[in-house]
DNA sequence: TTGAAAGCGCTAACAA
DNA sequence: TTGTTAGCGCTTTCAA
């Protein structure tokens, strides 16, 4: 591996300097003098001196790492909450260290060791599918290393979450289809243990009570929430008896793979069946007709959970006092639910 | 933060055992007596240990971390191909550090001096749209450090790139849409600095010299590729007189949006223009028709470049000798294209 | 404004 | 199989 490296003291040598001076230049130390900071600075350029992270680290004892775990890297809406906290991060001078759980706890629970062992300044966590315990958090609570939970969240913990209304977003959602002259209305959901499915279920059954349709569970289905199962849910709603004709989907790619299979089998979207998803991924603009769905401010999700996990660690903000930070979501009527001529 | 850190010497203290001892159970050595390590486990375990990654990686001199730049995280392709990457690192305990150049030269010059600083043991890298100069990434070569480029690569160079063959992809989309009766065919296409838009615009050019088209640069149009340049795009392909009767895009997203602003115009799609995309992102199995494209193995190659980069640090295979690796892609035809009733 | 010196926690060469 | 010991490169207290 090439040369070895420049020290601090190599440069000292030159300079006829302590490396103590040397390592105040090259960090802005107040107490040092002009010139010799510029000589400093120039001679470190010139020998092609590089800090080195590790020492500086362990002297510190601060990485100016944050940890990440995401049940998946490649999903639109995640991508766009990694985006906003990449950009952060960096303008922070923070490194973000990714892992995805691919939803599964036990991957998880490996990660955060890692991140742990790593020893990040904070973590950010989105939860798996199927986590139940949250032990391995614990030492991080314990250390007080401090802990952002975001979207999929936990419940009743003292650590801060960044979500959406979700029971709001899916009243709303619901709410809309029934104004359409939806009755019947069916619900996909995800894995009941995770809070954005069981809340928006929750919002989904208060929006039937709340306008005098009967809570009928045969009509809820509880999937992985991936394109092959809209593509099943298809099938399912067709067998339903007397089919649906709505149905709020919690998520978009879910959703729309079930239109595309319904179209195929003759249905109509939204005359015989009306939709509305969850997410604003891109394809909900491309299916047709374009779909319903509920904006999810993912890019800003990510830029504030990293810039309020930040502000926290530079004791500008504390976290102990905040327990959540709401996000707003909005609702985007699209002809997939839309029956009336107005729209 | 919480209470001070157990160290090794704690443990050594505590068994009656010297650091070495301790250091030496902890990382499986094989001069080590079962059952002194079966102690050593339980007692870190019991007090709470943690390694510390940066004393060690100040005395190993390695980060088991590798550095990665992509131009944008949220792209459907780039979320892809990290996914794939992070699986593979992760397995192999290598931590991966993410930045996005979010297309500018100059922060991908930032990002890679701040991944050179964090002593990044290798480096993979997707050129941002408007980088000229490379110089740096010559620290990198100076320092031995493996670099790796993937996608959008670097021509004439001493590293290892790992791509598709796009003149080879983009000629086959191209003669299919020849072979669909297309007689004059458009291209959308991005910044020609690029390998990936350079090479497809080549394929583009040579599928129609071998059919005996001529080559008409006003046909060609140099855009961002995004779902906005695809609808300006639409008004464009309208104001060519005649209007070309196919059109190869460089991007799904971008083909899309293209399609859909043509259909809104009247233009009949494939019959009036026949499309073909490129990378097989989900939303080309939306748009109705559903759109010819090639598809591109994203995770394959995220999985190959870190598979590559770690084997060559463990000495497993050095990259020296490899200088480029191709993976396979694959012309998907769909309705887009297909004016025959064959399809 | 600068310097001397200690030590962050770990690993590896050498010794026992 | 285990121990001794010397740093890896940096920051920081204390002293000058």
């Amino acid at each position: 591996m090439g040369k070895k490296e420049t020290t601090i003291y190599d440069i000292a040598r030159q300079l006829n300097l302590s490396p103590a001076t040397v390592s105040r230049a090259l960090h802005d130390h107040p107490a040092i003098n002009r010139n010799t900071k510029v000589l400093i600075t120039q001679k470190a350029k010139e020998m092609g001196y590089r800090t080195n992270t590790f020492a500086r680290n362990l002297r510190r004892q601060r990485t100016n790492t944050l940890g990440v775990i995401v049940p998946r890297l490649n999903s639109y809406f995640m991508s766009t909450v990694l985006a906003g906290m990449e950009k952060v991060a960096n303008e922070a001078a923070y490194n973000l260290i990714i892992t995805q759980s691919l939803e599964s706890a036990q991957k998880e629970i490996a990660n955060a060791k890692t991140l742990f062992n790593s020893r990040v300044d904070g973590l950010l966590v989105s939860l798996a599918y199927d986590t139940e315990e949250t032990e391995h958090f614990e030492t991080y609570v314990k250390k007080g290393i401090p802990l952002l939970f975001f979207d999929r969240v936990l419940a009743h913990k003292q650590c801060t979450s960044i979500v959406i209304n979700n029971e709001e977003a899916a009243f709303e959602a619901v709410t809309h289809l029934i104004a359409q002259g939806c009755r019947r209305v069916a619900h996909l959901t995800g894995d009941l243990r995770r809070n954005v499915y069981a809340e928006r279920l929750a919002g989904y059954r208060r929006a039937l009570t709340a306008h005098g349709l009967p809570y009928d569970e045969t009509l809820v289905r509880t999937t992985d929430l991936s394109p092959e199962a809209g593509t099943e849910a298809a099938a399912w709603l067709q067998h339903l008896a007397p089919m649906p004709d709505g149905v709020f989907v919690a998520n978009d790619s879910c959703a729309v793979s079930c239109i595309i299979a319904l179209k195929q089998a003759g249905v109509q979207i939204p005359e015989q069946i009306a939709f509305a998803g969850f997410n604003n991924d891109p394809v909900s603009r491309v299916v047709e007709p374009n779909l319903t769905t509920v904006h999810y401010p993912g890019q800003q999700m990510g830029e504030i959970a990293v810039k309020t996990l930040i502000n926290h660690l530079n004791g500008k903000e504390s976290l102990d006092a905040t327990n959540t930070i709401i996000l707003r979501s909005e609702l985007i009527a699209r002809a997939s639910s839309c029956r009336g001529k107005s729209l």
